[in-house]
DNA sequence: TACATTCGAAACCTATTGGTTTCATGAAAA
DNA sequence: TTTTCATGAAACCAATAGGTTTCGAATGTA
């Protein structure tokens, strides 16, 4: 009754190429399956087969008008993309890694000296 | 001779729940395999693989310590996700999205007026 | 009404993915 | 020097992914 199980996750969803560039095209605006399916270099059913995923993972949804079936995008779903790689940033971003150092430092954590600190970070003993 | 042929680019490689999960264990610290492997529910051989294909797109290093293999992470490759997803924001940002419409409106672009505007956005004539 | 358009569903095919088990090898330890 | 430990590589397997073609059902149009 709710949303119906969903098959794909976003993850899942934006793994293929073809349906990055979906998600692309339907930024612009709302189009309709056949208009959608002459912008790529395979079949109409396999492009829609794609389509399909994208809804499953909450990223696009169709509405129909006549004949035609409507897709644009909804990218909220994105969202939990945004927050899964937030986490990841301390790690790339020198500013942030050190904030993340002191902070644990003044948490409680020994070893407090950042003197000898080297790139590959706090090695916890093994 | 330079970097190897990435077979798996950064979006398949973290499509992957375990390997997601992987890159979650190594943001720790630096591992073998066998502690790595111990966390998880698979052969130690099957989460080998699983990081070779994150090892295919950056996203982990391998070094040999006598008879063991440590990886660690390497998480710069996420910026390019991070980036993708930047660009999707402004769609489901209403900040962002009514910022865009206002440059765009100042751009050049007619139908400057946005009275008639809906949730939809504007759509380009079909 | 007859015809063309738009699309979904089904059946099918092949390559890839994610897992397994087995075996060989190099390093550490007894 | 045996033996044990950590690992990679190879062969294999089942399920899934990504594509195709065919067919039928609605909808719009002549």
């Amino acid at each position: 009754m709710t949303a119906a199980a969903p098959k794909y996750d976003v993850f899942q969803a934006i793994a293929d190429p073809t349906r990055r560039q979906l998600l692309h095209l339907l930024a612009e605006q709302e189009l309709p399956v056949n208009v959608i399916s002459s912008n790529f270099p395979m079949s109409r059913t396999a492009v829609s087969k794609h389509l399909h995923v994208l809804e499953s993972a909450g990223l696009v949804t169709e509405r129909k008008i006549g004949r035609e079936t409507r897709y644009s995008l909804q990218a909220a779903p994105l969202r939990e993309l945004k927050d899964w790689v937030a986490y990841y940033e301390q790690f790339w971003d020198n500013k942030l890694a050190l904030l993340k150092h002191l902070v644990e430092a003044a948490d409680g954590g020994t070893n407090a000296d950042p003197s000898q600190s080297s790139m590959s970070g706090p090695l916890k003993p093994l």
